[in-house]
DNA sequence: GTGAAAGCGCTAACAC
DNA sequence: GTGTTAGCGCTTTCAC
């Protein structure tokens, strides 16, 4: 291996000037160019671990998420990547499986591994965040915003709730049910207020037998839409799924069971890019995922960075797009 | 910061015995003991870092992928994931979007932060993977089997797309065009030669104006559908994708050009997890994404442990799954 | 079985 | 602006 030793003297200078022109402190024309000569006939490449080791902080940055296959997180991830990228920084993904223990390994491993900081959307209630922030790494949430008092970019959910039910409620659908994620997890709670919302502003009356807290995922939202079709109270003519997976679970057992777009109508929260259906063929509130990404990104490089300010939180608006067709 | 220093004071040891109790290195069980005790109590955690820069390997896997919103590659990834953290190894998700030279970079960052070993989904031919092999470290290709002299564990993707084309067929249809992705990839060219294969087996004429060479991403599927219908050739009554993104681009456009299942017939190589579609309304060969990365983590566990035997290629068959209705 | 001590490659005082 | 030097926390000979 090849260090700043060799490198030094190849050059004719001393280590500490060939760590200067790695890092950008002043150093005389001269003796950089005699550095970069002798770095490439080398091939030198400083070694990052001795670097960490010695700055205690690591170049890196950890990227923990709940669900590693929901393509609304890969959006998500390749915008922090993009930004983290270009400053300079990998990035680590790590799964949880919304699993807070799960999390907690990870977290432990951050802080060990002298990451330079941390983009999470926490696994639920029970995730414990005072191990990284009282380390005093920086970190900010997304998707869901955590009790603690950290920097957050999440997404205006409640507004896409009311959206994404006022988008089925005005073409004439009357019984409009709502499909979220579980109880514990604010954002479905926030989505099933903006279901909420949008009954009220029009003046509709709410019926709780069609809000349903279920899974975040795909069987959710087919087990949810059996329960509605197969209960005791009038079948619903419209369905809200609370994320893009519930929206996948739906679709597919409206399908299964051979019920009309005209008989049921569906909105999503969130977007169906691998949905094999016509474009336009479902009302979707679009959530802008990738800006997240990078809206995160961007405020943790300033916390890296040193910057002091109120911890803050971004809200991320969503856009209705109608189906062309009955939704 | 607690260092071994610190918890070998407490215990009454040296330095060197409290690493050793941390790998494994034969000790007293009663100074083990004492050791455990007053690491428990500074709640001691062994910084990987110095453990890297002396041992010059970090416990990290690094997995190259091209493109990491594609469902198939996350599944992938999972698998890696379970396996590696099984024996205590993270692993580092890299994204090339199929780009050599953002691929070169990654393989540079492996080596220069002493990763363990790397999995790889290579970006195409220009890949150049000697950098990281010379340096000795341990590699396994997945999905796409490099030229080099390495490990690699694939599809039989010559059987799936014969097994794909066959089921079209053998249901009646009789112009089966194929859609892969580009021909300067092996997968793309091996699943076009089974699409071949089903023909000849069954005497059939190959018509090559129907053999389409894409992009592996949505839009390529879109484009050929488009490209087959709008030529001058008659239409095809059948379509093989060539894979799960290929599939959802020509679900999409058939739906939109309001072509019936009955004209024209998909069989996909791929799974859909997301398609919202019926369950089985579409013939799908189904690859075992999972097995894959848990197949390349096994195999590479045994080279970072020092397992001396030749290279091998692994191939994973896929499985036709019929769809219920006319696919 | 155990301890002393050197050193992995780099950075950051400090002295010049 | 530049060189000397100590040391980040750990592992691993080498002696005992």
């Amino acid at each position: 291996m090849v260090t700043i030793y060799d490198v030094a003297k190849l050059a004719g200078v001393s280590p500490a000037t060939v760590s200067r022109v790695y890092n950008g402190v002043a150093v005389s024309e001269e003796k950089a160019a005699a550095v970069r000569d002798a770095a490439a006939t080398l091939q030198f490449t400083p070694n990052r671990t001795a670097r960490t080791l010695r700055t205690q902080t690591a170049q890196i940055i950890a990227l923990v998420i709940p669900d590693i296959e929901n393509p609304y997180f890969t959006e998500m991830a390749r915008g922090v990547e993009d930004v983290a990228a270009e400053a300079g920084y990998s990035v680590v993904l790590c799964n949880t499986d919304g699993d807070a223990t799960k999390e907690a390994g990870y977290l432990g491993i951050a802080v060990a591994a002298h990451m330079a900081g941390m983009i999470i959307a926490v696994a639920g209630p029970d995730s414990d965040l005072t191990g990284f922030t009282s380390a005093a790494r920086p970190l900010v949430a997304v998707d869901r915003a955590p009790d603690a008092y950290v920097d957050a970019v999440v997404m205006a959910n409640r507004a896409a709730g009311e959206a994404a039910t006022g988008a089925l409620l005005d073409a004439g659908r009357s019984r409009v049910a709502c499909i979220v994620g579980p109880h514990d997890i604010a954002t479905a709670r926030d989505r099933a207020l903006g279901w909420r919302d949008a009954h009220l502003a029009r003046g509709l009356e709410v019926d709780d037998e069609l809000l349903r807290y279920e899974s975040f995922r795909v069987e959710g939202g087919r087990a949810a839409l059996d329960a509605l079709f197969d209960g005791d109270a009038d079948d619903p003519d419209g369905i809200v799924a609370g994320n893009n997976l519930i929206g996948v679970g739906v679709l597919q057992r409206r399908g299964e069971r051979s019920i009309d777009a005209e008989a049921l109508g569906v909105a999503v929260i969130g977007s169906l890019p691998f949905a094999a259906l016509p474009e336009a063929s479902v009302t979707t509130v679009r959530l802008p995922a990738r800006d997240m990404g990078t809206t995160a990104a961007r405020l943790l490089l300033e916390r890296i960075d040193g910057v002091q300010r109120e911890p803050q939180t971004v809200v991320l608006p969503g856009t209705l797009v109608r189906a062309a067709t009955a939704g």
